[in-house]
DNA sequence: TATGAATGAGGCTTCATTCAT
DNA sequence: AATGAATGAAGCCTCATTCAT
């Protein structure tokens, strides 16, 4: 008989990480219990420690498992063949899809980064380490004019990730996605000089 | 006797409250101790009870002493009687000028706003409100175009806060005040339609 | 196999309630720590908290978890249709049986009930309230005179509570019990008028 | 000018005392603070110690003061060489006309008797004792028949104090002196054999 | 794998007491 | 004598983690 070495499919570990998310966002993580995950999640404890080693695990596993990814993605998008602008409305398009499909999700990934926690390995592409390679290739290749690269980088960035926050936060309503034209039309006002 | 009346006011309060400052940034809140606290502040650990009445509230106090007053300058520059971009250049100014004074105190600010404790009163003048009120009359009066209020509103508080906050990072160097000029330049082209 | 299925039951929360009792009777409740129950109880500090929610609701268990069902079994005893007299002496007696059975429980439950954090619900048919009402129904039946109630009530308490008073408290040796026939002889004497 | 040496009557001292006492009662002495003493007293909590070495010394002053020459009072009347009944009748009196004129003073007192800390000198002569010889005395002179000592003297003791206690818990109403002739007839008859 | 009682380190807070003014 | 800010020891309680079942 050919039995799976691996089980198919122990849903225990997404149900923790889900719990997890979910209060980690409304409540932070330092004030989520390992008790209140355990509710959450419908389980013991103790069975916790069977899938996670601690519950900083737990927290960084969230963030890194989401926001390496994410960033690969940008860097594909960056190393594409395109033109600039082109290139930049695929990357908002990603960011508002991903929010849109999980936006709790993403609130904490955000937030994480941000955090003291947050200690994402030195060589990983940012977000922000990405826009300004895309902003010197679009400069270098006369797409653009002379715009100071680090802050119009923060700058773009800023237009991209600020109406997620306040979409987040309940400050707008609807879905990100519809959105993306609008954002993407601004940001070339800004680039055109 | 030509001092003035030394005021028998102990520094004791603001030496909590500077200490506090510089722990939550650099660990978080919940990760600070108040033995943390006490020590950089060189008193003793009961100390810190004769002047705020828990840990959270030194939080509150931190955020609300300096994000209330912060909002009410920014709504007195919205309400003078100016071209609007006139009055963005100013707010941006307030903004940059603050951070470069405090940049810890304003990460903080920043953080707290954002994060699970905050509880801004209700009928606070926050800046997207602000910046919405600033738009539609901008829009009204003809200074700008068609632009859906909620979205643009996002985008230039993006555009203020991400530099600020990358710089704040580390991700940028020297002084914000000087990209004044540039933010402000990069706002009036994307208000101009 | 034929020991019985051993209810999982972990004595612990007994062992809690002995440990604090004790040091409650001789300490005080506010003078007796967590650790000293621990220490006691022989667990850890934390444990407490899992039988309980805090010290002060073990003292309140202790208390009413004991005198509830004691006036409980007061006011059986005053509803029996039996001559007062005797109703007088099963009361004597369940006094002093259970004082006899654990004079520091009841020396703790006597404290209790007149130290200020006694609150007693309202409707309980206190051991005094059970008193009133069997003077009340003997004198309407005719078999005390015109003795009155109040006054009478408390003196009949007193004369059963301070001798278990003066036992617990080293005045008096020996055994409870033996003495029922003697504090009923004179109860009989002050109602016979 | 003919200036006092010492200060006409310092009221501190009292003020701090009778604060103690009202608190204490009301709140057991553990759970009363300095805080509260001194705010209760309207001084400063340093000022305190101007006049007692500590808390503790607050409430075993409270009880000595009142509780021995309390005793004291008992024993003269026990040495007067009057009949039984009379000199039991003028004991009901004192300790009825004491709680009438301060009734927290003597629920305060009473308590501490019994409680934890109490630690009266051996050689007090405490209302037990007193009822003991009094009761000796009686049966050699012949007043009263062959009563066993130990029981009888807590049974009179109960019929005294338990009335008071119930006036204090407000069991009972008015006043507790003209309720003396009651209990003294009611002891009359429990030594009647 | 799952459970949940137990652990124990450590956090927040209280409060009696001290001391410089 | 009085004040009240400061102290620091100690208390109650929480909670991430372990472990026997």
């Amino acid at each position: 008989m050919l039995t799976h070495k691996t089980s198919p499919a122990p849903k225990t570990k997404q149900r923790i990480a889900d719990a997890a998310l979910a209060l980690f966002v409304s409540q932070g993580i330092a004030e989520t219990t390992t008790r209140d995950i355990a509710r959450e999640a419908g389980i013991a404890e103790g069975t916790i420690y069977r899938h996670y080693a601690s519950k900083e695990d737990i927290a960084r596993d969230l963030f890194l498992d989401n926001f390496l990814p994410f960033c690969a993605g940008l860097k594909a998008i960056q190393q594409k063949p395109k033109p600039m602008m082109e290139r930049l409305g695929e990357m908002v398009e990603q960011f508002y899809t991903a929010y849109d499909a999980q936006p709790e999700l993403w609130i904490y990934v955000m937030t994480y980064q941000t955090g003291p926690r947050a200690k994402v390995p030195e060589d990983i592409p940012t977000p922000y380490r990405i826009m300004c390679e895309l902003l010197d290739e679009a400069r270098a290749s006369g797409e653009i004019g002379d715009l100071k690269t680090d802050i119009h980088a923060q700058i773009l960035l800023g237009m991209i990730e600020q109406p997620a926050a306040g979409f987040v936060y309940g400050e707008m309503e609807g879905a990100l996605s519809p959105r993306v034209p609008e954002v993407v039309a601004a940001m070339r006002r800004v680039l055109t000089t």
